[in-house]
DNA sequence: TCTTGTTAGATTGTCGACAATCTGCTTGTC
DNA sequence: GACAAGCAGATTGTCGACAATCTAACAAGA
């Protein structure tokens, strides 16, 4: 018999598809920050009841890109200066965390996965796609998570990255020019497919601080709008 | 007038209270890893409807607590050998952050806690009262983080305490000795009243591995059992 | 004018019933 | 006896309606 692994089928509730698109909604911007979610007219427009509606955005709660005040409502995060600055600042030791943990894991498959997720980034920034540029870019940021074989650390990842995905695109969002062409990411999997650890989280370290800089801007710049409802 | 800082008024949602009370149940061990939750002899139990126990139960499972088959049910998650190594080996990175996040922001009123929470794991301990002195320990433990002033890394810390807590109290459960008397917290606390910061940071791990190596041989023995429907 | 009480409308929280799905048993066939 | 089909019971997922709560506007009184 050949051998075919198949993957697993799709969640077939309307919770998860509820929560894919919500969650879709928030990161790329189309919700923003402080905006309330109304149960009866988000409802109406997925024609779904509200029911599996408000276990969806539970989720969403715990996952920390929502939150919840009981009988007001559940509203975007805000997003202040703080926020990022706490986000990127752990981020930086999750980062040597993990590549301390996938260094000596590394293979044939860790490399090859390595330049397909680089090449979805180059691909996403030739096409202009700002929102899958910053995915792709996350993902390809995410494999030394995946390949560190700890589960708790790849949690812990995942919801930071919830984080940094919507803070990248408001801040994109926010300033209407076009992307860098550059590629600032050749070095980094240069580094990763190197042999010296060290370089490879100082590296880390110091391309996050590239782009953190910008993000930082914005994010005082935001400190000073009021909240909506 | 008087100077009156009111706390917020407690979450009066039975959602709320069903969280808190499935936690407990989990986390002190009354209900087993891998046991299913049949929502509707729960509800029934608490003499409330299914939909805030979903809700609740859709909160835990985001918590990391639950695992949840679509239309097969929600379980307790199972407890590997490898979990545990994961967790504590994320806690010794997080630690060692926390406590230099913390390090230069203690003060008075960081010193009178420490002793307070100290006081407490000491108070469950002469009353042989094991739950509470893991619950008093952790509350101990956590404290560098509310103090290190990092919003994302205080709530990846409680996420992490929660499973902590549970692999402690099965631990405990697991072997039915009376708990050591003696104060294993003596010297972290000292070291974190000190100037030395690398020492505190040093005997935080040391302090962990300390405990962690009966719960991996614990967690060895669980690794035979078969999960149970 | 400021404060306090009232009320109507909108929104969230909860409930009981129904639909979809799974599991194990039974039955029939070879 | 082995195996597939189908049925019955139990359980989860979803729905529509009702109850509890909040908000904002308005009225009454000091």
């Amino acid at each position: 018999m050949a051998k075919l692994d198949f993957s697993p089928i799709a969640d077939t509730t309307r919770r998860a598809e509820i929560v894919a698109l919500l969650r879709r909604a928030i990161l790329t911007g189309q919700l923003e920050p402080g905006q309330k979610l109304n149960e009866l007219r988000i409802s109406e427009q997925m024609r779904v009841s509200r029911a599996p509606l408000r276990e969806a955005m539970r989720e969403l709660v715990q996952e920390g890109i929502l939150t919840s005040i009981p009988y007001a409502g559940t509203f975007v995060i805000d997003v202040t200066a703080k926020d990022i600055i706490d986000a990127y600042s752990l981020n930086k030791v999750l980062d040597e965390f993990a590549i301390e943990l996938a260094w000596p894991l590394r293979d044939r498959r860790f490399f090859d996965e390595l330049d397909r997720r680089h090449e979805a980034v180059k691909q996403a920034t030739r096409a202009l796609d700002t929102t899958r540029q910053i995915e792709t870019a996350l993902q390809l940021h995410g494999l030394i998570y995946e390949w560190a074989d700890n589960s708790v650390l790849l949690e812990t990842w995942q919801r930071l990255t919830s984080r940094l995905q919507m803070y990248f695109a408001l801040h994109q969002r926010a300033r209407n020019e076009p992307v860098p062409a550059e590629d600032v990411h050749e070095t980094y999997v240069a580094l990763l497919k190197g042999s010296d650890m060290r370089a490879a989280q100082r590296h880390a370290r110091e391309h996050i601080d590239l782009d953190f800089e910008e993000l930082l801007a914005y994010a005082r710049g935001l400190e000073k709008r009021a909240s909506k409802n």
